[in-house]
RNA sequence: GGAGAAGUGGCUGAGUGGUUGAAAGCGGCACCCUGCUAAGGUGUUGUAGGGUUUAUAACUCUACCGAGGGUUCGAAUCCCUCCUUCUCCA
């Protein structure tokens, strides 16, 4: 969410850097209702103020007439307060509604564009293979991927992994988490898988992505689309002192998305599944380190990718292709060698204050002023995606070979085929 | 599942209808003092929003004592609903 004193005071900038993310911001109804709230608010208060006034005087007055005039008078009072409060509550609520909806604002740095085609590629990494394998159809025979029992047990996009495959998928976790915790310093969670829509409205997922979510029938739950949820909101309404900044966590949890609108696309492999794990890193920084915390999640990200010897690259996306909340994003894509293409592994972003906003997160600084924290977070990595990536690339000759470095996790050096 | 108790500021904890935004202690911050290993003294210390203003300064107003509603001229204090925690029973 974005402050609505900061849009009031920077429209055209901000009118010129929403447009490359192909929103218009609505200055007018932003003013309008500004003025509006200001209006109902200063009348409101006022009144109230009268009213207090009178309750202080109530007790010193003795003759039953004056009581009985003051009395009506603050009934009076009363209702003209609870009208302007009505009014009130529907300005805000329509300010909100609208505040909620607006994109955050893409740092100076990020590329403009239009389409993932406009996104900038900073580096590659690793050697393409020679000898590859699709993950999809590889395993069929001995239904070490069973794409049908997935489907029985649930409906498409849910897969079922057995044998070495699923231990493989649980020495990968394994791993992720012992690297990001032993050795880049994370503190290791492990949080709901449900969260309420208190905790999505402050990561943003909601009000906007209702649809992308499963939503618990007659509640106000669902199921995490992400560990961002309830890592970031581990701390909603909570004031940092600056030399507690910054706070690294990591969790390892399912994820869940109903992926509507993605009819279609990738229907075979684990490449998108309703159900799939992750990873994942999550940083509360101080402002002035954003940039600095943005590099390092991307670099613990790729350190993952190439102990595994996963050829990758990184992307920074374009203003087009920037998540809803993200003001700059690096995507790390891993090699798929049987569709010839890179595929996003993990997305490492940058939110400034838009959460932090959102969910009440500040710091105080050497001199005790607040002001709000950055969040950041990124995969460190998909699990399910590393696991395809990993079967493609070290492929040779009808055999898996795991890396040497996943050796202790899984137990076993190959997969025969 | 049954019966009861409780939810107050960063923490502990007073407060049962009107100078209580809230005692006291701890903690935090600032200054002072002291050479005896860490203590003592003084002051200060919630959040959000509005008005005034060059001001994120000062002043002032409003709201907030788990959440939401109600009673009342007036509520942390009484009533209702919900949430959470604890105790006892099963």
């Amino acid at each position: 969410m974005l402050d609505v004193k900061f849009i009031l005071d920077n429209v055209s900038e901000l009118k010129e850097a929403l447009k490359t993310r192909a929103f218009s911001l609505d200055v007018k109804l932003i003013q309008d209702l500004t003025t509006q709230r200001k209006n109902y608010i200063t009348r409101k208060e006022s009144i109230s103020a009268e009213k207090n006034k009178i309750a202080e005087i109530f007790k010193d007055i003795t003759s039953e007439k004056e009581r009985d005039k003051l009395k009506s008078k603050s009934i009076e009072l009363d209702k003209t307060i609870t009208n302007i409060k009505k009014s009130l509550e529907d300005t805000e609520s329509q300010l909100n509604d609208y505040v909620l909806g607006i994109p955050n604002i893409p740092l100076k740095d990020v590329p403009v564009g239009v389409t993932s085609e406009d996104n900038k590629i900073i580096k590659e990494w690793g050697c393409k293979p020679k000898d590859f394998c699709d993950h999809s159809d590889i395993f069929n025979k001995e239904k070490l991927l069973d794409f049908e029992s997935g489907v029985n047990l649930a409906k498409s996009r849910f897969t079922v992994m057995k044998g070495k495959v699923a231990k493989l998928h649980r020495a990968l976790v394994n791993f992720m988490l012992t690297i990001h915790s032993e050795k880049n310093n994370y503190l290791e969670y492990n949080v709901p898988y449900i969260v309420n829509k208190t905790s999505l409205i402050g990561t943003g997922q909601l009000p906007k992505f209702e649809t992308d979510l499963f939503n618990l029938r007659d509640t106000d739950l669902y199921l995490i689309p992400t560990a961002e949820v309830p890592l970031t909101n581990l701390y909603r309404n909570h004031i940092f002192n600056h030399t507690d900044l910054p706070k690294k966590l990591v969790s390892h949890t399912p994820c869940f998305r109903s992926e509507a609108g993605a009819y279609g696309q990738d229907t075979t492999g684990i490449i998108r599944q309703h159900q799939f794990e992750k990873v994942e890193l999550v940083q509360i920084a101080n402002p002035s380190d954003t940039e600095n915390a943005l590099e390092e999640i991307t670099l613990h990200a790729e350190m993952i990718l190439e102990s595994l010897s996963i050829p990758y690259r990184r992307v920074l996306l374009c203003t087009g292709d920037l998540g809803f909340a993200s003001e700059k994003t690096y995507d790390l894509e891993a090699w798929f060698p049987s569709q010839n293409k890179y595929r996003e592994i993990s997305s490492c972003s940058t939110f400034g204050d838009f959460q932090s906003r959102r969910l009440n997160i500040k710091f105080k600084d050497k001199t005790n002023k607040k002001f709000f924290v950055n969040t950041l977070n990124g995969s460190g990595l998909a699990i399910g995606r590393t696991l395809a990536a990993l079967i493609e690339n070290n492929y040779q000759n009808k055999t898996i070979h795991i890396p040497n470095q996943l050796h202790s996790y899984t137990g076993f050096k190959t997969i025969e085929l």
